[in-house]
DNA sequence: CTATTCACG
DNA sequence: ACGTACGTGAATAGT
C-alpha cells in the first residue's frame, strides 16, 4: 500500500515557534520553527512516504471569512521572528523535492482534507501530521492524523477506534462537537455556555447536532435556553469548522511524489543556517552519504508498464513457442518467485532499453496454477527452458544467482552464461546496504514498481555503467561475478563428515560438562542457569562477594576476561570457565554440525557474498568459517571434517596476507625489506619497537610486536593494544610511537587513508572495491574515530579478500580446464581447502600455491604453505 | 527481537 | 573527558 503524508506547515510551524522561540544562529536569524519543523519532517520520513505534502495557508481572505466576517478575528499577530521562517522554509522544501502546496481562499486544513480524499480514491494511505484538532474529523479507515502534543515534542496517531475511544465519536461528528462547543482561537462561537463536556454529553445521548437541536424543547432549565437561543450559531461554526475535501488546488497526487535521494539537494542552505542536527539526519534519509550510486542508477522516466505487460503464457504451445524465441536472442533475463517464472528474451543490449515493439515481451508462467490459468508445475517449467537456461551463449541476466543455480539444479538443470548478477552488482556499488530482493532494488531506484525481467535489463544497463565510471568493471566481471559459480560449486561440494568423531567427542565433553555442573552447584551453594550471565552475576557478585570487573547495559559483565581476572578469588571461576568453553564446543559445532550433516554425509555451507562491508565472504548454516583451532580440544572437532572417500585435502593458507598487503599498500621499507628477505615479521616489528638486534628479541618481545600488527591492521589505538596485551595505556602508545617512527612508510599510510577517506567519502581497494565512510562525518568523537580505524582496515582486509576470491577463481577454472576432478571446498578469508583424489594430490598441492601466490604481483611475495592430510585436523 | 558471549580470520 | 581495536555467525537467555 502506497502512503502519502501531507503535514498542516502553519500548524507545525507555530507549535515548533513557541517550542524554542529564542533559537537562532550564530548570524542571529531566527531558526527554531525550522528547526522544530524539519526534526518532525526527518521522523515523518522514515516512515518512507511515497507521496508528501506541506501544506500553507495564505494571507490572503478565505471562503470563510467571505461568510462570516469575524473569522479568525481578534488573533494575535504572528510575530516576525516565525514569520521570517516561513519563507526560508519554502525554500528549503522546494530544494528538498518536498510538495508546497497552497490554495487560494482555502487553509491549509482544506487541502489536507482533499488531498486525504484523492488519496483514498487513489487506494493510497493518508497520514494527516497537525496539531489542530479539526483534522480528526478526516479519519477514515485509511486516513490517520497524527497529533502534535506538548510543542512538538509528543505526537499520537489518531485512528478510527483511538478517536472513539478518547471522545466517544465517529469522526464525522467531531464537527458537531466543535459546533457545540465554538473554537476561540478561530473566533467561531459555537454555543456559549457549552463546553467540551456539555457538548459530548449531548452527542452521546442525540448522536448528532441537528437530533440535539431538534430535540432542544426536551432538555430542561439553563441549557433548553442556550440550545434554542444558539441554534444558529452552532450551526454556523459547524459549516465553518467543517473541512472542505474539494478545494481547487492545482497539485495533483502524483506532484507530491517523494524521493528522499532529492533532499541531498538542500545541504547547501541547511549548513548555511546551521541547522547541523538536522544536516545529519537529512544525509542519512537521502543516502547522501552512500555515495552517489542512487543518483547514477535512478531514473528520470519510469520504465512504461504497458510496454512490457507480462503475456500469461497459459498452455504449452505457447511456452514452446516462447523458448524458441527466447533462444533466438542475446539475453535472458529472469527471475523465479514462489508462484510464478518471469521472463523475457531481449536481441542484444542496445535494444534493451523497453520499447513497446520487443519482440519478445515478458513472460510469465503460473506455477501451481489457479481456476483461470491451469499453470505448469515447476518441473514443466524447467525442463522447458532447459535449452535457454544451459546455452553458455545466451547471456542471463538475473538478480542471486547462486539461488536460481540451486533453484535449477534441483531439476537437473545447470544454469550457464551468467552475465550479470544485480545482487552482486548492488553489493559493489553500495556494500553498506545490500538489497535483499530484485524488487527492493527495482523501486528504490525509481525504476519500475514490479521486478520484471524488463527493468532487470534496465538496472544492469544502469549499473554497469555505475561500475564503469567507478573503476569496478573488472571487479566485477573477472572476479565476483565467477566467483558466484565457484562458490555454487563449493556449496554443492560441501564437505564431508565422520559423524562418529563428533559423536564420540561429544559424549566425552557431555560427560565433563555433567559433573563440572554438580561441583559448580556444590560451590555456589545451589543450582543455577550457569549459562545465563544475569543468574551467574548474582552468584559471583552477589553471592560470592567477587569484585564486579566491568558493567553491561544490563547488569555485571561474566566475560572470559572478567573470568580470567577473578580466577584467584575462588574456586568456582575456573569451573565456570571450562563449563562456558565445552558447552560452547558441544552446542554451537558438535550438536549443531551432526544436525547439518545431510543424507550424503556432508555438510553443505551457504557462503554470502554480499554481507560483509570489506568484501570478505561470509558463511552460515553452518558457518564453516570459526571451526574451533586455537584450543587443543577445540581443534578436535577437526578431525570429524574428512577427504572424501579415496581423496585427501589439500589445504593452503596465506602467510600474513594482510601484513604483506600493509606492506605494498603503504609502500613502507621497512615492511617491504622484511618480507622481501623472508624474516619473520613480528621479530623484525619487535626489534624496531624495543630497539634491539632481532637475535635478542625474546618471545615475550615477539608476542608483543605480533599484537601491536594486528592493531596497526585494525586501526591502531593505544586503548586497544593495552587492553588486548594487559599493559597500561602510556606503555601501548610509547609501543605505537616507537613503531611509527620506525615504519615511516605505515605512518604515511595511516595518515592518508583517512583523509583520502575524508575527501572522497569512501575507502579503497588495491582491486577498486569501496567501502562508504559516512562515519568520517560524524560530529560524535566515537563514531568518527571508528570512521578512522575502518579507513584504515578497509583497505588491507578488503585487498586481502579480492585477493583470495580471484585466487578462487582461478583454482577453480584450473581445476576445470586441467580436468581434474579435485574440487574447492571452503575457504577461510586466507585459506583454501580442496578435496582432491588422492591420484591428483601432487599436481593440485602445486596448483594451488600457484594460483594462490601468483594471483598478483605486489611488492612483497605472497606465500601459500599447502598441508594435506585425510582431515583437516592434519592439515596444519 | 536484543543483549551477551564466544568461535574464527 | 570521552570510550574504542577490524570483519563475521551462532547459541542462549530474557525481554
Amino acid at each position: 500500500m502506497k502512503k502519502l503524508i501531507a503535514i498542516d506547515g502553519n500548524s507545525l510551524m507555530f507549535r515548533a515557534f513557541y517550542a524554542l522561540p529564542n533559537m537562532t544562529n550564530k548570524k542571529g536569524t531566527p531558526t527554531g520553527a525550522l528547526h522544530g519543523f524539519l526534526s518532525m519532517l526527518m521522523k515523518l520520513i522514515e516512515m518512507k512516504p511515497d507521496y508528501l505534502l506541506a501544506a500553507f495557508d495564505m494571507s490572503t481572505p478565505t471562503f470563510r471569512h467571505e461568510s462570516y466576517a469575524e473569522y479568525k478575528a481578534g488573533r494575535r499577530e504572528t510575530p516576525a521572528e516565525l514569520r521570517e521562517q516561513f519563507p526560508m522554509l519554502r525554500e528549503l522544501l522546494h530544494k528538498m523535492g518536498i510538495a508546497v502546496v497552497e490554495c487560494e481562499r482555502y487553509e491549509a486544513d482544506d487541502i489536507l482534507g482533499t488531498f486525504s480524499r484523492r488519496a483514498e480514491a487513489a487506494g493510497v494511505d493518508a497520514l494527516l501530521v497537525t496539531g489542530d484538532r479539526d483534522a480528526l474529523q478526516l479519519v477514515t479507515d485509511s486516513v490517520l492524523v497524527l497529533m502534535t502534543k506538548k510543542g512538538i515534542s509528543e505526537t499520537v496517531e489518531y485512528d478510527k477506534k483511538t478517536l472513539f475511544d478518547e471522545y466517544g465519536l465517529e469522526p464525522a461528528r467531531m464537527v458537531d462537537l466543535k459546533g457545540l462547543m465554538g473554537d476561540n482561537s478561530d473566533n467561531l462561537p459555537g454555543i456559549k455556555g457549552v463546553g467540551e463536556k456539555t457538548a459530548l454529553k449531548l452527542l452521546e445521548k442525540y448522536g448528532s447536532l441537528d437530533e440535539i437541536l431538534a430535540n432542544a424543547e426536551s432538555e430542561k432549565g439553563a441549557l433548553r435556553e442556550k440550545l434554542l437561543t444558539g441554534r444558529e450559531s452552532a450551526e454556523m461554526t459547524r459549516t465553518l469548522g467543517t473541512i472542505d475535501t474539494n478545494a481547487p488546488v492545482e497539485a495533483t497526487l502524483e506532484d507530491c511524489r517523494f524521493d528522499p535521494s532529492d533532499m541531498k539537494n538542500a545541504l547547501g542552505e541547511l549548513t548555511e543556517l546551521e541547522l547541523r542536527a538536522v544536516i545529519k539526519r537529512v544525509r542519512e534519509l537521502s543516502g547522501a552519504d552512500e555515495g552517489d550510486f542512487s543518483a547514477a542508477i535512478k531514473t528520470d522516466s519510469a520504465i512504461d508498464p504497458a510496454a512490457f505487460e507480462s503475456r500469461a503464457l497459459t498452455n504449452a504451445d505457447a511456452l514452446r513457442e516462447a523458448v524458441t524465441a527466447a533462444l533466438s536472442h542475446d539475453f535472458f533475463a529472469f527471475g523465479i518467485t514462489e508462484s510464478a517464472v518471469c521472463f523475457a528474451g531481449f536481441p542484444d543490449f542496445s535494444k534493451c532499453k523497453p520499447s513497446a515493439a520487443d519482440p519478445l515481451p515478458c513472460c510469465r508462467l503460473t506455477l501451481g496454477g489457479s481456476l483461470l490459468d491451469p499453470g505448469f508445475s515447476p518441473d514443466e517449467v524447467m525442463e522447458a527452458l532447459r535449452p535457454v537456461l544451459e546455452r553458455e551463449d545466451i547471456k542471463k541476466v538475473v538478480f542471486d544467482a547462486k539461488r536460481l543455480m540451486w533453484l535449477a539444479d534441483g531439476y537437473g538443470v545447470e544454469l550457464r552464461g551468467l552475465e550479470f548478477d544485480a545482487m552482486i552488482a548492488d553489493y559493489l556499488l553500495n556494500a553498506l546496504h545490500p538489497a535483499k530482493d530484485t524488487q527492493t532494488l527495482v523501486t528504490e531506484s525509481g525504476l519500475a514498481h514490479l521486478p520484471t525481467p524488463a527493468a532487470l535489463m534496465e538496472l544492469r544497463a544502469r549499473m554497469l555503467k555505475a561500475l564503469a565510471e567507478r573503476d569496478m568493471l573488472s571487479l566485477f566481471t573477472d572476479i565476483e561475478l565467477p566467483l558466484v559459480k565457484t562458490l555454487f560449486d563449493m556449496e554443492k561440494t560441501g564437505f564431508s563428515i565422520d559423524k562418529a568423531v563428533l559423536t564420540e567427542l561429544g559424549g566425552e565433553m557431555q560427560r565433563r560438562i555433567d559433573s563440572l555442573t554438580g561441583e559448580i552447584f556444590e560451590l555456589a551453594g545451589e543450582s543455577f542457569n550457569i549459562l545465563s550471565p544475569k543468574q551467574l552475576g548474582q552468584i559471583l557478585f552477589e553471592k560470592l562477594g567477587l569484585p564486579p570487573k566491568k558493567k553491561t547495559k544490563t547488569g555485571y559483565s561474566t566475560d572470559s576476561d572478567v573470568l580470567e581476572s577473578l580466577k584467584p578469588f575462588h574456586p568456582i571461576v575456573e569451573k565456570v570457565t571450562e563449563y562456558r568453553f565445552l558447552t560452547k564446543l558441544k552446542s554451537t559445532f558438535i550438536d549443531a554440525m551432526l544436525e547439518k550433516t545431510g543424507a550424503d554425509g556432508r555438510i553443505h555451507t551457504t557462503f554470502n557474498q554480499t554481507v560483509t562491508a570489506t568484501g570478505r565472504i561470509s558463511s552460515a548454516e553452518p558457518n564453516l568459517q570459526n571451526i574451533p583451532v586455537r584450543t587443543e580440544l577445540g581443534r578436535e572437532i577437526r578431525k570429524a571434517f574428512i577427504a572424501s572417500e579415496g581423496n585427501l585435502l589439500v589445504g593452503a593458507d596465506y602467510s600474513q596476507i594482510e601484513l604483506r598487503v600493509l606492506a605494498h599498500i603503504s609502500g613502507d621499507a621497512t615492511f617491504i625489506s622484511a618480507f622481501n628477505s623472508g624474516e619473520d615479521i613480528h621479530t623484525r616489528t619487535a626489534s624496531e619497537i624495543f630497539g634491539v638486534p632481532r637475535e635478542e628479541v625474546t618471545r615475550q618481545m615477539r608476542s608483543s610486536a605480533k599484537a601491536v600488527n594486528f592493531g596497526i591492521v585494525y586501526g591502531i589505538s593505544a586503548f586497544g593494544l593495552s587492553e588486548q596485551l594487559g599493559i597500561g595505556q602510556k606503555q601501548a602508545a610509547s609501543y605505537i610511537e616507537r613503531y611509527l617512527e620506525r615504519c615511516t612508510g605505515v605512518r604515511d599510510y595511516m595518515h592518508s587513508s583517512v583523509e583520502d577517506g575524508k575527501t572522497r567519502g569512501y575507502a579503497v581497494t588495491l582491486f577498486g572495491r569501496r567501502r562508504e565512510l559516512p562515519e568520517l562525518r560524524s560530529s560524535n568523537y566515537n563514531t568518527r574515530s571508528f570512521g578512522e580505524r575502518v579507513a584504515m582496515n578497509m583497505p588491507i582486509q578488503g585487498t586481502a579478500a579480492d585477493i583470495i576470491k580471484a585466487a578462487m577463481v582461478r583454482v577453480h577454472k584450473r581445476l576445470s580446464d586441467e580436468g581434474l576432478n579435485a574440487k574447492l571446498c571452503l575457504q577461510i578469508h586466507d585459506e583454501l581447502i580442496i578435496d582432491t583424489p588422492e591420484g591428483e594430490v601432487e599436481r593440485v598441492k602445486e596448483l594451488l600455491a600457484d594460483c594462490m601466490s601468483n594471483v598478483i604481483k605486489l611488492s612483497v611475495p605472497l606465500r601459500a604453505d599447502v598441508e594435506c592430510g585425510h582431515s583437516w585436523f592434519d592439515t596444519k
